[in-house]
Parts: structure tokens; C-alpha cells; sequence
DNA sequence: GTTAGCTTGGAAAAAATATTCCATTTTGGC
DNA sequence: GCCAAAATGGAATATTTTTTCCAAGCTAAC
């Protein structure tokens, strides 16, 4: 047994593995070929199978894991299934552990970092689980519609406000339904097929962006939503939908993540419609 | 047993699940939204952890992937497992790319990374340059004042509406210059001694926001200030001067520190006026 | 070729895990 | 407010999975 602490990283794994490759015997070197082959398979397959794939009996599995210090099985598997989490540390794990470990007294530069703590999470975690076919599905309704409609109310609509002037700097024809003087319905009204609408709405979903957006839907023009996850009702109301989980500190929320996502899709429009105008100072009034 | 066949693909679960969300039972609802905050638990934890971190029983666990034609938990579960292994590159691998051929493709994932990636770097300069006494000063000044006025022109808008949202539902009186009607001064003349103003500005200085924060000194109303360094001709129009470095790609600029730094601020007043009022869902409209 | 020491295979035991079942509670219609 | 139907909790059971153990098989030194 010539490993006395056993690796808990899947990197360090890895390396303790190579490291050790050769002086293995025939079978665990088998085993060590095959887990480093196939490491999703050490991360999810039960012994037997693994055993069956890799060609070996379950107990040489078994063998494997404490020559490298595990005190079965198991545990090497939590290893190799670390691996696939560890890109995104469980993100509701991570917010956790930042509201437990808040006993801090509530001065103003703690609140600052914890919020500025939980924006850099809601970033990675945008990053993360943002779907390129998605975007580009975006872009290019935008691209081909003949205007486009923000609505975005309450506190969704600062984010409708930005993408009003980023698009209106772009050279889009754009509209922000802004409700000015009660007029939110009678904005909406002009909203075309061959427009689209671009709906921002949180929790709990003003019900004046609902309906607008299922009148867009039903009469045919393309909804593309920025909302707050799977159970929003705009998932089903938009052609594509945009999922922003900003992070909750003491359920405030901030908009940092929001930003960023329409940011990032004014500026691949942009470059969508060629416009390869000179975009130095457009973004900076 | 509403479901006949079960969904084969994570997309497709999650689809479902949300879609049926509604008409669930009080715990397979509560289950749904687990699973679909929690993927990697799904995928990874055996049933009893699961219920332990949802909070149900076992059984229920059971009785919800019925629910959704799965035979058990397990077959259930497979999906789950399917997502972790389908997964796209990684972003960091994204990222990685990015770093060494920075002429990378102007992919839409690409410039969403890069946002991100800069965002990023603005909040981690925040809060590095954050000044604990200038934020206690500002709250000090917003906590005292009659009524706090907020003025954001063109890019800087988008903060000054979230401030207004923000802190009118903090109970604040509150008044936000929104230029309606090209009323900008008419708007700015009750700003008296005993108020404060909020003024966000960037590059290039929204001259009628350098104006009225002007007046406002002049007339002795202290002046906080939110803009993008010390060249800003803001330093020296303001009592109390916040200076975001949004970091700049390609000449954009992002808003996500930005409206961080107003959320922490609103916050910390929050606590300071001691309204130990329910502030949850005050912030979800 | 023999033997000691290490390795391997496989079946049997132990542990962990998923699933079922039923008594109890809750819900919704009258 | 009552009843029937649906939902729920939790213990009991069934199943799967991990782990142990030991006999048998190699390997290499003498």
C-alpha cells in the first residue's frame, strides 16, 4: 500500500497515477490505463461495470483504490466524480457557504464584497451555462427582424433601458416599451410578425411583460426573454430564453449577470451586421 | 402517471419538468425545483442524500420520477448523468483558447467570454479600490438627507433607474431626473440644501448631469458621485466620488460593477435606517 | 524444478441503496 | 363540516453494489 494519503484532487490523481504507471502490476496497470482513459466512466459506472469494461475482475478495482490510499471504492470515485462538478463547485454549494460564513459584522465593505462575491458567481455561472447555439439564435432573429421591442418592467427594467441604447447606438430600429403615461398596451400594439421582442422579467414577472409577450407569441413574432430560470413562465413564452440566475444574497439581487449577457449580445449583433463602423465612443456617452 | 415516455435527454427533462411544474403536487413541485437548481446532486447523490438536501423522503423521490414515466429514481437519474458527460467544452478551455490566440473567431461565445471575463476583472477592482470610509460617508449623507435625487444620462441611466427602483422600495423619497418631456431642469430646481444627489456619469460627461451636480454644490445639496476615474470632471463635483473602472473590451464597457456597487450601497442604507422591515421579495418585482 | 512471495479470479458476505407498501395526513368537492 | 380521493411520511423489504476472503495462478530467485 505505497500511497498514504490519497490524492483528493482529480488532478492530483491523475498525477499520482501516471506517476506510478509503471511500477503497477499487469492488472493495475490495466486498471490505471483505463481510468485515465476513461475517466467519466470511473465517475459513474457502478464496480461490476467498470470491472467489465476495463476487462478485469470488481475486486482488482478494489485492489487499485487502496494501493492509492482510498479506503475502497468508493472514495477514488468521489475523486473522479469531483472532476465533473468541480467546474462548477455545486454554484448553490458556493452561495451557501458565502451566506454561512456571513456572521461578519454588516459594515459597509463587507456588504460591498459579498455582493461583489456573489455577482463574480452569477458571471461564472452565466458563463457556464451559456448555450452558443442560443446566442446565435438570438443574434440572428434580432438581425432579421425589422425592429425590435424591449420590454422590461419594474426592476427589469434598468436592463431594458441599457439594451435600448446600446441597440439605438448600434443604428437598430428599436422601441422600449417604457410605459410612459400608462401606455404600456397601447406601445405594445405596433409589435409586428417581423419584429421581435425582447422581454427581461424576474419573480415575480410583471404581469403587463407576461401578457405582452404571449400576444407577441401568438401572433407570431419571435420572443427572445432574459428571465430568472427553468420555472419562469417566459421559458415557455419566448422562442429563446435566456436564463440568468443572479445571485440571492439575503434575497437581494443585482443585475450584474444581466448586464453582461446584453452586452454581449448588442455587441455580437453588431458585429452580425457588419457594421464595421468605428465603435470607439459609441459606448461611451 | 401523466407522462408516458420519459424524456431521454437532460434538455428535454428539463423541459418537461418545467412545464408541468405547475400542476404538481405541494412536494414533487418542491422536488422540481430542486432537481432543476440542483442537476449535479440529481446526477451524483444517492436518493436519501437527495431528500435529506431537498428536504422530502425517499419515497417522494420515487413517486416524482414516476411521475415523469421514469421506471425509478435510477433511470431517472441516468438523465441526469447524461448531462454531465454531454457536456461542451468547458469555458475555462473556452477561456484558455481565447488567451492564446486572442484573434480568436468572433463566435458569440467568445464575446460573451470575454465579457465576462472583463466584468469580472471590474468587480474584483472594485472591490480592491473600495474605500470603506467613502461608502459609510455616502450612507451617512443618503441616511440624513430629506430626499435623495438621482441623475443618469444616457449610459449611466440604466444605474440611475435601479437606484430609483431600489431605493423607492426601501421606503426613501426618492426622486428620479428622467428627462421626461425634456423637463431635465424643471426636474433638477427642487433639489434643495437638505437633500442629497446621486449622479452617475461617464465618459463623456453628459454635460446636463455636470450641470445640475454643479448647481447642486453651488447651493450647498451634497453631491454623490458614481463615474469612471479620477480625470472625471465628477471628482470634484462631488462630496463623495465612487470610481468604477468598468475594464473595456474592445471599447465596450459593461454597467456590472456599476450596478453592484449601487445594490451594496442601497443595501448598507438599508441596514443603516435599520428597516428591519421584510425585505424579501421587495427586491422581486 | 522448486518454492516463497506477490498477484489474480471469483464466489460469498456485508453494506449501502432503491423501492414498495400502508397507515396517516392533507386536499378539494359537495 | 364531511367524505372520498390524492398526497405524504416512514418503516419494511428487495435489490444492487461494494467489499472481503481465500484458493489458485503466476513470477522470479535459487
Amino acid at each position: 500500500m505505497a500511497q498514504p494519503t490519497p490524492p483528493s484532487s482529480y488532478e492530483n490523481l491523475r498525477t499520482v497515477i501516471s506517476g506510478r504507471h509503471e511500477t503497477l502490476s499487469k492488472r493495475l496497470r490495466q486498471i490505471a490505463e483505463f481510468a485515465l482513459a476513461n475517466p467519466n466512466d470511473m465517475a459513474l459506472e457502478t464496480v461490476s461495470e467498470i470491472a467489465k469494461r476495463a476487462a478485469v475482475q470488481p475486486s482488482s478495482l478494489i485492489r487499485f483504490s487502496k494501493a492509492f490510499g482510498f479506503d475502497g471504492f468508493s472514495s477514488m470515485q468521489r475523486v473522479f466524480r469531483g472532476r465533473l462538478t468541480e467546474r462548477q463547485p455545486s454554484y448553490h454549494q458556493r452561495l451557501q457557504d458565502l451566506k454561512e460564513n456571513s456572521d461578519a459584522p454588516l459594515t459597509a465593505i463587507n456588504v460591498l464584497d459579498r455582493f461583489t462575491e456573489a455577482a463574480s458567481h452569477a458571471l461564472d455561472h452565466l458563463r457556464e451555462e451559456a448555450r452558443p447555439e442560443r446566442l446565435e439564435h438570438a443574434i440572428e432573429l434580432m438581425a432579421q427582424s425589422e425592429r425590435i421591442h424591449i420590454i422590461g418592467q419594474r426592476r427589469a427594467f434598468p436592463v431594458a433601458a441599457y439594451l435600448n441604447y446600446m441597440l439605438s447606438h448600434l443604428g437598430c430600429r428599436v422601441s422600449l416599451i417604457d410605459s410612459i403615461g400608462g401606455m404600456t398596451f397601447e406601445q405594445a400594439r405596433d409589435i409586428s410578425p417581423k419584429d421581435v421582442l425582447l422581454a427581461i422579467s424576474f419573480q415575480s414577472y410583471a404581469p403587463e411583460s407576461v401578457e405582452i409577450a404571449t400576444q407577441a407569441q401568438e401572433q407570431g413574432t419571435p420572443v427572445i426573454a432574459i428571465t430568472d430560470g427553468p420555472l419562469s413562465p417566459f421559458s415557455a413564452l419566448s422562442d429563446v430564453c435566456f436564463e440568468v440566475e443572479e445571485t440571492q444574497v439575503e434575497s437581494f439581487r443585482s443585475l450584474s449577470a444581466c448586464m453582461c449577457l446584453s452586452l454581449s449580445l448588442v455587441v455580437c449583433l453588431g458585429y452580425r451586421l457588419e457594421k464595421t463602423t468605428d465603435f470607439d465612443g459609441l459606448f461611451n456617452g
